[in-house]
DNA sequence: AATGACCTACCGAATAGTTGGTAAAATCAA
DNA sequence: TTGATTTTACCAACTATTCGGTAGGTCATT
C-alpha cells in the first residue's frame, strides 16, 4: 500500500507521466498515420485526437518528421523484442524459423500500426533517418536469411536461393496487414498455422 | 470512300496523338508518384516533368485525384492483358498458376510504376473510386484462389486453405517491388525461377 | 519564483485549381 | 484554293486553402 503510494507519487513526478504521454502520442499518431498515410495526416489531426491544440502538441514533439521517426523506432523495438530476441534464444534453426513466422505474423495481425508504417512511410523521413531504419530492416532480413542458410547446411531446406526465399517469406508475412481482418472467418492463430504449413512444405525438405 | 478514309486517318492521327500525350502523362505521373508518393508529388512536379505549366497540364487532366485513378486503371489494364488474359487461355491449372507467377512477377520486376501505385496509393482516391479498384483487385485474387482450388480438386495441392495460400502467394509476388533491384545479382528470369521453385515445392504436392 | 503544460494568434510556404488570355492548327465556306 | 471561323494547346498570374511551425502568453503546481 505504502509502496504503491510512493510509486504513484514518483509516477506523478515527471518522467513516467511524461513517457506515458509520449507513448500515448506515439500510439495515437501511429493509428492515424496508419489509417490515412503520413502526408495526409496533419499535426493538427494528431493534436485533435490527443485533445490538444497543435501548439500544445508541439510542447512534446520536435517536428512531424521526428515524430514519424520515433514511431518507426518504436516499431523496430517491438520487432526486436517480440521477434528477433526470441528467435536468437532458439538454437534449432527449424524452430527458429517457425518462431519468426509466428511472432511476426501475430504482431501484424493484432494490428500493430507502427509496424505497418515502418513499411509504408519511409518516404516521410530524412535520408539519414531512412538509412538508419533501413539498416535495422536489413539486420532483420539477415536473421531470416541466415536461418534459411543454416537449414540448408543441415540439408533441411529445398534448393532455394536463401536470399530470394527470405524476401519471399517476409513478403508473405508483411502482406498480412493488407488482407487479414480480425472480423473475418479465420483467427490469427489459424492463419499462422496456414503460413507454417506453407513454410514447412514449401521451404523445408520433406 | 476515299474521303472517308482520309478523314478517318486524320481523326486517328489526331486522337492518337492525343492519347499518346495522355499515355505519356500517365507514364510520367506514375514514375513520379511511385518515386515520391502521391501526396508528395505536386501537380506542378508532373507538369514540370512534362515540360508544361500547371495550367497547361490541366488542359489534359481534370484533377489530381482523377489522374491517380486513371493511372491505377491503366495498371489494372496491364494486369488484365498481361496476366489474367493469358491465364484464362490456359486450361491446365498447374501451368496457369505458373503463368500468373511468371507474368505478374516480370511486370513488377521490370519496373511498372503504375502497378506499385496500385498497391500503395489507394488512400488518395475517393471512396467510390477505391471501391471500384478494390473490386478489380478482388477479381484478380479470385482468379488465383480458384486456380488453387482447382489444383486442390485435382489433388495436386497440399492441404492449404486456398484463400490464405492465394493471399500469401500474391504477397510474395507484390513484395518483389520492395526488394528486387535490376542492378542486383539476379536477373528477373532467375528470380521468377526461384519463385516457381517455391510455388512448386511449397504449394504443390510432390 | 520557477517550471511544466498548455493555448491564442499568427506566419511563410506550398498547393490544387481557376481565369482570362494568345498563337497556331484544324475545319469549313465560297 | 483561300479566307473566315472554330478548336486545340498551351501560359502567366491569381485565388483560396491548408499545413508545419513559432511567438508570446496564461495558469496551476512545486
Amino acid at each position: 500500500m505504502i509502496a504503491k503510494k510512493i510509486k504513484d507519487a514518483k509516477a506523478t513526478v515527471g518522467s513516467e507521466r511524461m513517457s506515458n504521454k509520449m507513448a500515448q502520442i506515439y500510439d495515437v499518431a501511429a493509428t492515424l498515420i496508419c489509417a490515412k498515410g503520413y502526408d495526409a495526416t496533419s499535426v493538427s489531426d494528431i493534436a485533435d485526437a490527443m485533445n490538444l491544440t497543435k501548439a500544445g502538441l508541439y510542447h512534446y514533439i520536435d517536428g512531424k518528421q521526428n515524430l514519424l521517426f520515433s514511431v518507426m523506432n518504436f516499431a523496430l523495438e517491438t520487432l526486436e523484442e517480440d521477434v528477433i530476441e526470441p528467435a536468437r534464444d532458439e538454437p534449432d534453426a527449424m524452430r527458429r524459423l517457425e518462431l519468426i513466422v509466428r511472432n511476426h505474423g501475430l504482431i501484424i495481425m493484432r494490428g500493430s500500426s507502427p509496424m505497418t508504417i515502418l513499411m509504408d512511410e519511409m518516404g516521410g523521413l530524412t535520408e539519414t533517418q531512412q538509412e538508419e531504419i533501413q539498416k535495422c530492416k536489413l539486420a532483420y532480413y539477415a536473421v531470416v536469411r541466415d536461418t534459411l542458410k543454416e537449414l540448408k547446411k543441415e540439408d533441411k531446406l529445398n534448393d532455394f536461393n536463401p536470399s530470394t526465399a527470405a524476401h519471399s517469406l517476409i513478403g508473405m508475412i508483411l502482406y498480412l496487414s493488407r488482407w487479414y481482418r480480425r472480423e473475418g472467418k479465420m483467427s490469427d492463430e489459424q492463419v499462422v498455422e496456414e503460413l507454417l504449413k506453407i513454410v514447412r512444405s514449401g521451404f523445408v525438405k520433406v
